[in-house]
DNA sequence: ATAGCTTAAGTGGTATTACCAATAGATTGA
DNA sequence: TCAATCTATTGGTAATACCACTTAAGCTAT
């Protein structure tokens, strides 16, 4: 009874968030529609605009509004998933991350497969055949595509029986798949680059079957490393484009 | 030619928000610094002091910062904290899979290692050197070799250039303390196997500096694999011991 | 009556200034 | 040396002014 417990100060435009998110989540302000300006805000929650721009704004930076300058702000139409973790959301959502994130794919990808080939209990090996039958099928769309690579890793994550690799890949799952889906949408149109890279994948699977480590290891690095040099030949076509653009408006100008 | 692509007009708070985050995401803004006062990026952006509050406010709400009123503003102290943190409740409650811990620093540094022989700068080069020099200190306690261990492989990490490494190293800075640490207190009575650990560090060492990544590569994982040879070993021991143990007691029982 | 243009009103965006509340560091006194 | 007090700094809140953009209303010409 000689301990009270320190009371935590609450800031007023998180008061502010809170009854905005209760009045979107009850349903009393839809998906789309308009809600009242910052001034009329302002004025009935009996405060100042900046203590209702700052409310907002932290809305807006989760993905529950949008706003348009003269236009006002409206209930975002698809409401975002909750942030699970900033880092790797910055990293997915990073241009200059995508490179360094694909080599440490690479690292990562290449000891799962070793260990699963090692380690992997018959119905270990049975997932991840499942999975990539289920990642191969034809006519996938480019999300479920990824949604199904990014389950066959995690299955050879899983078999390769290391509790430290299983759990980093769970926990990347979202960085993996806005990875994965990034790379098969720069590559939509290069169906040979695609046929190559499900033959690599064969391959792989193949060695991790066969229980050979070493062949899986290989098989993962060629596959990463090749993707890594055509999406660099890639990137390099585009700064060509880009630079081109760039003289053109410096002749029309 | 007559279908311009309209010009999105940029937020100014937004652009502060992106140089803020390729801060944090290049490493340097470290997890847990405290950033300039609102009043100092203010100054040094050239804007006024609420485009900078509304900007860290967004970078507040997605986690990426925290506040203390009269205190400042300092990077979330651990990014990747729902990854790490149930790892470390995970480690404890599996002490067998201290050694999936080992397995996959040793992926994690050979790649580190290949890269900074790759990719370092002299200046990384020269603070790779500073931190081996100290941790090859004689006389060290465990603690303080465990410290220095931590920030030599830290400093292999940023060498690396390589953002997902460097943030993942950072963040599991705590966790390989304790690993390294670990290994050392049951090595503690083995100068042989100690003084093996320090010739492997010195070769990893001196393939950085010449710039050959595939040595480093290669002195990693001898270096990892001695270790978790050696430990295999001790813990067969242990087991023979504890089994001799065990009869010991049913004699007496 | 309708379409097109112009103007006014409303909205978000940026800035300046002032003051308050909390924290951290420096100073003073016992 | 340690504790209490003071000062400087930092984030928090508010008022006010103005800018940039969008939308709605009003007016004019066909």
């Amino acid at each position: 009874m000689n301990t009270l417990s320190r009371v935590e100060h609450t800031k007023l435009s998180d008061v502010i968030v809170k009854q905005i998110e209760a009045l979107i989540i009850d349903g009393s302000w839809a998906a789309g529609e308009r809600i009242p300006s910052e001034r009329e805000l302002a004025k009935r929650f009996e405060v100042s605009r900046p203590s209702v721009r700052e409310a907002i704004q932290k809305l807006e930076a989760l993905g529950l509004v949008t706003r348009r300058q003269g236009g006002g702000t409206f209930v975002a139409s698809a409401l975002d998933k909750q942030v699970v973790d900033p880092l790797f959301d910055l990293l997915a959502r990073h241009p200059e991350s995508q490179f360094d994130l694909l080599e440490f794919r690479h690292a990562l990808e290449s000891v799962s497969a070793y260990f699963a080939a090692l380690r992997g209990t018959d119905t270990d090996l049975a997932r991840i055949g499942e999975s990539f039958e289920a990642a191969s099928v034809k006519g996938l769309t480019t999300t479920e595509h990824a949604h199904a690579l990014v389950t066959f890793y995690v299955a050879v994550a899983e078999a390769s029986h290391n509790l430290v690799l299983l759990h980093l890949v769970r926990g990347m799952n979202d960085l993996l798949y806005e990875n994965i889906k990034k790379n098969l949408d720069q590559l939509k149109d290069r169906s040979d680059v695609l046929a190559q890279m499900q033959v690599h994948r064969e391959a792989l699977v193949h060695a991790i079957m066969e229980r050979q480590p070493e062949q899986a290891r290989e098989a993962c690095h060629e596959h990463l490393a090749y993707i890594e040099n055509i999406l660099l030949q890639l990137n390099r076509e585009q700064s060509r484009i880009q630079r081109a653009l760039r003289r053109t408006e410096k002749a029309d100008a």
